[in-house]
DNA sequence: AACTATACGGAGGACGCCTCCGGTTCTACA
DNA sequence: TGTAGAACCGGAGGCGTCCTCCGTATAGTT
């Protein structure tokens, strides 16, 4: 890769991470790569598709979630753990405005840069809380990292955020909860 | 109402609908127009943005869902009522691609007119299944449908969307039946 | 038939996405 | 150090969408 390539995928990067903060992940490309003091024809060679660009962007702030998912593999609680996780990962994605329903509109194919390490790390979360009794042994990751992806895109438009998706939140980990009697044996 | 406003505003109308099944809720408004054989002019005189369209549409539908309502409201059983009905909500949701989405998206004022029924409708449901013991009184009408729809949005993308779309309507309605000693009461 | 409030329609400005290719710049090698 | 050419840049331009504005047409009334 050439010097100058290299600078300015560096600098759309930047760009691109504070502008979806700012504005959201449907901010303008144009504005981007402007900001960058680039033209739009390198952002699209570096990144052929607005996808492409969010998962440059979260590739690294999901090294981090997975992390602390590495360390929560210790904790006392298996459940607790597990739910204490899903709490981060729904903090991270209410960070980016949009990043939620992005991550939805983009069907399965297109962000699984980003999620199949969340996969793996929240996976492994999971499989010890219901190896231990205390979750619903049909319950899968995918499904509960979309479940949190869709609190945090309710959540996130209404005024009472914080509110809301603390109830949310409450009500879909209860239902994960082992019922007496189906367990991972069952 | 001059005769000729009414004729457009029903052919309007009536394209949206179709527009909006065929291509989503994202539909082309300049495509409704011309297909309704109508300037775009006279589509935002009738309709000033998108959401006044899609209020417009979905009002007569959220009709019938209030009506399903009210005879769920002498059914035996007051939490599957309730899981039933909350069940048809999705249903109907499921039809337009892109109104779950949509609805979230629009923050709370917006859809209103959509929202305020099937609210209403469905509290009395949930209000009877509290009573009854049988749900968590801390839920809220507001809170299951923005669940409701969030697990529409979450399942609609995905190409086994019918069995995602169970497991999560399962989860999530499993954490809403009232823990032992927690009741309407407490 | 004439009048006027009401409604129509589409041209046009603004914006966003994405492609394409002539021009520029870096770098490897002599 | 000089240079050839591969790698890269940039933005003009085509397309689609949203929405506004205002000259024109028409329904309903007297």
């Amino acid at each position: 890769m050439r010097a100058d390539a290299q600078r300015n995928y560096d600098r759309l990067l930047a760009e691109a991470r504070q502008a979806f903060i700012v504005h959201g992940t449907d901010a303008s490309l144009e504005d981007i790569a402007r900001h960058a003091g680039v033209g739009i024809g390198t952002l699209y060679r570096h990144f052929p598709d607005r996808y492409a660009l969010m998962n440059a962007v979260f590739e690294q702030e999901v090294e981090l979630l997975t992390v602390r998912a590495d360390e929560l593999l210790t904790a006392d609680s298996p459940t607790d753990a597990l739910v204490r996780w899903l709490r981060m990962v729904a903090v991270h994605s209410t960070m980016y405005r949009g990043l939620a329903a992005a991550i939805m509109a983009a069907g399965d194919a297109k962000m699984t840069a980003c999620k199949a390490p969340l996969r793996a790390a929240g996976g492994a979360l999971l499989e010890r809380a219901q190896r231990a009794g205390e979750v619903r042994a049909d319950a899968t990751i995918a499904d509960l990292l979309k479940l949190t992806n869709a609190i945090v895109l309710v959540a996130e438009k209404d005024p009472e955020r914080q509110a809301i998706f603390d109830r949310l939140m409450d009500l879909t980990l209860h239902g994960l909860r082992a019922p007496a009697g189906v367990t991972a044996q069952a």
